[in-house]
DNA sequence: CGCAGCACCTTTTTT
DNA sequence: AGGTGCTGCG
């Protein structure tokens, strides 16, 4: 397709975002507005002008899913490879440039990416070898401390401790961290972007080079960038390249973990010369869903502004049901998707989101009871389980001997009479030479420091590795893990596992050397040894979940999960206070507004049909909850709702079945009036005739009533 | 050294 | 409620 029958097809403001002539141009682009065929336009526009070349382009986005898309739909607006344009996320940039320059970074040749699990293990020992009590400084927290450090830019020695011994031995923790992290050759994901930024900054050369390399730097999902990423992406633009990112204030749902939308403020204050687009034409959902959106954002404080209009048509009323409990509310909206089956969507057109994914199961549960397939989103990724980083670790091991986690992982597994005791006196030995653990074993071995067995079990350990590293040597990749599971003898391990649990850990192992029979390296990785760049594969790009992929089935996943998708229907469950906006949330001003966002972006992935739901009562942590319903609500306009409430005639399973049984006249999730305590709702209903008695949500509190006494009028 | 039982906690999650 | 991690025992 020629460049201006593209052109001809986007509206005004998307044409004027893509052939801008300014030098830094920031689009506001506004759920649903094409703001992906923006960027990739814009791209495709610049090459066709002439204003750039395929190698001057640097195109940055979060996940490999987004950079997959962008690299997918920019091939097929040109009809041709990329041909050396470096499309990816920060973090697979980052690691391409630490893997060309790391001698220029100070890293070993062989470096190797630390997952998350992997860096608390680290942690953990680091704790430990600094004599701090583990209970009271948990390797989660100083995880968060030092990763929120790095999003942030900051060394140990940067780091401003405020006179609080607690910072101070947080900081102390953060350098005997980064002190094993240099020894084991581990970099962990906000490493890889310090080091990444930390190699421009002191490399004149090198970041000329890439100055002079990267003339159009373009930036997806700006408001999610952290201050690290600004500050590199600002290294690099510096005032020669041309600058254009696209975000929207208002989907910015990742400020726990660092992201800054002051970013967006920032760009607009650093650049005075930036040109501003805003994309407000929507072409996903019905007016009224826009409506209940725009009507729910205005809300917020400090927004850049944006309203997002249609004209397509009005759509379907929204449907806010009230459910007596959780258990009623996911009956209601799986009745509800399996109408819409029956109507002619396929399950996949209908979404449930939720808050927390602690709610899934009750989803889960109605939908497993209606035989409706269905499939969680988020949760266990392929290279996350743990068979599968067991068998990597003996591969790590094997390809680079210094790997201390890879090391710990496997050193008795499957277990070879190596206690802790051993492993023990081989991590002080480790520590207190500052040596790798593989060192460590050795010189214990040599100096015949172990009791005689110890030492004999640790041997064979260590000539098992030698020996697959020797094996695998030559092999083609899958035959080197086909190797790496042979000789691990992980097969017989799991076997040993009791019920299905283990033949499912074989059926991955399986499924493990099939993913290395198809392995191609992404452009990122071609430079590097095909089984070293299968390991960064590996800890940089986790995979999807379960199999079944292709399969019609209901999406179910939080909401965050869920930003940049769209489903023709969406259930948003259990909008109560407490639950969304989170109690966690709720006290700080800032955080609310961050929940309202998420609201904003769950309500904006309807295209047709959207179901809000809330539940006068649910089960959390094995106790029960009378939650009110969520502010969020009150904030969508009255006329743009239709509610529907429990104990109508058209309703399902439960509300039947308990007025059957109580003969009162009286049914679950019934608005009822008492003379003291005022209305409430109808909870459980117990015994029959003169001893029926109802429990009632009033809003004193929860209440058991007789009913024969009790004078409830009904409402 | 391995297993069993108990105490603990519990927002969101990508790389 | 349910899963995880640690301790204490056999």
């Amino acid at each position: 397709m020629s460049i201006e029958v593209a052109l001809a097809r986007l509206n005004e403001a998307q044409q004027q975002a893509v052939t801008t002539a300014a030098k830094q141009t920031l689009v506001l682009a506004g759920a649903g507005s094409g703001k992906t065929r923006v960027l990739v336009h814009r791209i495709a526009w610049c090459l066709s002008e002439g204003l750039a070349s395929p190698t001057g382009v640097l195109g940055v986005t979060f996940t490999n899913k987004a950079a997959a898309e962008m690299r997918g739909r920019i091939e097929v607006l040109l009809g041709r490879p990329l041909g050396g344009m470096w499309v990816g996320t920060f973090h697979g940039i980052a690691h391409r440039l630490l893997r060309t320059h790391w001698r220029e970074a100070h890293l070993p040749e062989q470096f190797q990416i630390m997952d998350a699990e992997d860096q608390q293990k680290v942690l953990k020992r680091v704790i430990r070898g600094l004599n701090l009590d583990n209970e009271q400084w948990p390797a989660k927290e100083a995880q968060w401390f030092i990763n929120a450090r790095k999003d942030e830019g900051q060394r140990p020695d940067q780091v401003d401790d405020g006179a609080d011994p607690a910072i101070r031995t947080m900081i102390d923790i953060y350098r005997a961290y980064e002190e094993a992290c240099a020894r084991a050759g581990l970099v962990d994901f906000g490493e890889l972007l310090l080091r990444g930024y930390e190699l421009w900054r002191d490399n004149d050369d090198l970041l000329r080079r890439y100055r002079e390399r990267f003339f159009h730097v373009l930036v997806d999902e700006f408001q999610d960038t952290n201050a690290l990423q600004y500050k590199w992406l600002k290294l690099l633009v510096a005032d020669q390249a041309n600058f254009f990112v696209v975000g929207d204030d208002d989907q910015s749902i990742y400020s726990w973990r660092g992201a800054q939308v002051e970013n967006m403020q920032r760009f607009r204050r650093d650049y005075p010369q930036h040109e501003l687009i805003k994309l407000e034409q929507n072409y996903r959902s019905t007016a009224t869903i826009l409506d209940a959106a725009n009507a729910l954002i205005a809300n917020n404080t400090g927004r850049l502004g944006k309203k997002l209009w249609t004209d397509g048509e009005r759509g379907e009323a929204i449907r806010l049901y009230t459910a007596y409990n959780d258990v009623e509310e996911a009956r209601y909206c799986v009745d509800r998707i399996r109408r819409f089956h029956a109507e002619g969507d396929r399950y996949a057109d209908s979404a449930v989101l939720y808050r927390t994914s602690a709610q899934s199961r009750v989803m889960e549960d109605a939908l497993r009871q209606a035989d409706v397939p269905y499939r969680v989103h988020g949760g266990f990724k392929f290279y996350e389980r743990a068979e599968i980083k067991d068998a990597l670790a003996y591969l790590r091991l094997a390809m680079f001997r210094d790997a201390d986690p890879a090391f710990e992982r496997v050193i008795n597994l499957p277990v070879r009479g190596i206690g802790n005791r051993t492993v023990d006196e081989i991590r002080l030995v480790a520590r207190r030479e500052k040596i790798s653990l593989w060192a460590a074993a050795y010189r214990l071995i040599e100096h015949h420091e172990l009791a005689a067995r110890a030492a004999n079990m640790v041997l064979a350990f260590l000539h098992l590795i030698d020996t697959l590293a020797a094996r695998i040597a030559g092999l083609a990749l899958d035959g080197v893990l086909e190797t790496v599971i042979e000789t691990s003898d992980l097969v017989a391990h799991y076997r040993k596992e009791k019920g299905d649990r283990g033949l499912d850990r074989i059926d991955n192992l399986n499924e493990l050397v099939a993913a290395a029979r198809d392995f191609e390296p992404d452009e990122n990785e071609t430079e590097l040894p095909l089984v070293a760049a299968f390991l960064s594969h590996a800890a940089l790009e986790a995979g999807e979940g379960q199999a079944g992929e292709f399969e019609d089935c209901v999406p179910l996943m939080t909401l965050h999960a869920a930003k940049g998708l769209e489903f023709t229907n969406v259930f948003m469950v259990g909008l109560e206070e407490g639950l969304f906006p989170h109690q966690r949330s709720s006290t700080d001003p800032g955080q609310l507004e961050e929940e309202r966002r998420l609201c904003y972006v769950g309500l904006t992935r309807a295209r047709r049909r959207l179901t809000l739901s809330h539940a006068e009562s649910r089960r959390l942590h094995g106790a029960d909850f009378y939650p009110q319903a969520s502010r969020f609500l009150r904030e969508v306009p009255r006329q743009l709702l239709e509610e529907v409430r429990v104990g109508g005639a058209a309703l399902s399973g439960g509300a039947r079945l308990i007025e059957e049984t109580s003969g009162s006249g009286l049914f679950l999730g019934q608005r009822v009036m008492h003379r003291t305590f005022g209305e409430g709702i109808v909870l459980h209903l117990e015994g029959r005739g003169a001893h029926t008695r109802v429990q009632v949500n009033f809003e004193g509190g929860v209440k058991w009533l007789v009913v024969a006494y009790a004078g409830l009028a009904a409402l």
